[in-house]
DNA sequence: GTCTATATAATGATAGAC
DNA sequence: GTCTATCATTATATAGAC
């Protein structure tokens, strides 16, 4: 518990802290993370450099901190977007997030060669993925809609990695097939919804 | 023709400068993009670091070569997946191929903060996707598969789209739903070879 | 045509002042 | 508990030697 402390640090509570990682979110997904530098990080906080490594260890803690703090963010989102009537249309506009996208393209690309920073990740990834699946579920079977060949994780598979993919593109200025793609979504979408209007309409 | 050449350069058929792109590619695939520095790339390719800008303008022209020279092998390796007896198992196949797939995640978030790069890329990514929707539409129609729901550019979408997640979280280490994902899709593409045998047996 | 010596600026980090 | 002066290292890039 009294593990060596090498240098002293400010309080998890500093408002600076949490400047700092604003500051850190914000570059990333302006320039990317190599961006997130010390004195980059410092002068968009409106503080001094030396500042960061007062109340973060090192550059890739402050880094993890971020991560940290936004997949809890993320959570917070999608058990409100959960919360809707109709979760699944909301699920797969929430999946199709620009800035929620671009931040998770510089979070994979930083966690494929940080250890710490892609457990980090893959625990926040897990725990909304499960999330997701879970209410996907609840809502399939809630409307008796049971099917062996599309699973409700395998479900959510798709609308996650399509709408991911979709921003992307449209980010890189790519927009080939999106047209129909979209409407192949839309098609099923409204499907679903017939069905969730049809269970609502009639009382439990 | 004659604008002004500020500094002499390598030739572009030089063996050190395709040693450096080799080793630049290499450093990004396992380390990431901040990785491919002067120093860094110099070192791996066992040449002192003033040589990377013998070779190259700059360190921004290096990765933009890079991408060009990635695109183009990406084109070769589709033209030979698409000569294929069974293109469409061999296009998912090739969606989920991890090296590939972490080196676009690395280029994807260059490409988000570097005009240059972005455009390169999209170019790359509209000549592979438009290759893969044409010979995804040939096989289809010869085979006499015609829906108005799935229109070939958005198969394509889902097919390269769930590829590249499973593969991205795979290597993040979240496999969750990741079994029935991949039922899915083998229940689609066994459906898919079925009619392809058939159309094979009978002569044309 | 190929490579080296060198310049200049940015980086992460520490020790110590208030 | 908060911040500053300073350091060693690494970054990209240029000018000029072979």
């Amino acid at each position: 518990m009294t593990g060596a402390t090498p240098r002293r640090m400010g309080a998890d509570e500093s408002l600076n802290r949490e400047a700092l990682l604003d500051a850190a979110s914000e570059l990333m997904l302006e320039e990317g993370y190599a961006a997130v530098t010390t004195r980059r990080v410092a002068a968009r906080a409106g503080l001094k450099p030396q500042l960061v490594h007062y109340y973060f260890e090192s550059m890739d803690q402050l880094l993890l901190d971020l991560v940290r703090r936004t997949t809890a963010r993320g959570r917070e989102t999608l058990a409100r977007v959960l919360a809707s009537p109709n979760p699944v249309r909301r699920l797969w506009e929430w999946s199709s997030d620009t800035e929620a996208t671009a931040l998770q393209i510089e979070m994979m690309a930083l966690a494929n060669h940080r250890k710490a920073i892609r457990a980090e990740l893959a625990d926040g990834a897990k725990r909304l993925r499960r999330m997701q699946v879970d209410a996907l579920s609840n809502v399939l079977e809630r409307l008796g809609i049971v099917n062996d060949v599309v699973r409700p994780d395998a479900l959510m598979a798709v609308i996650g990695s399509l709408g991911r993919m979709l921003v992307m593109e449209k980010s890189l200025g790519v927009t080939t097939g999106h047209r129909n793609t979209r409407a192949l979504v839309e098609h099923y979408l409204r499907e679903f919804e017939t069905r969730l209007e049809r269970s609502t309409d009639s009382p439990v």
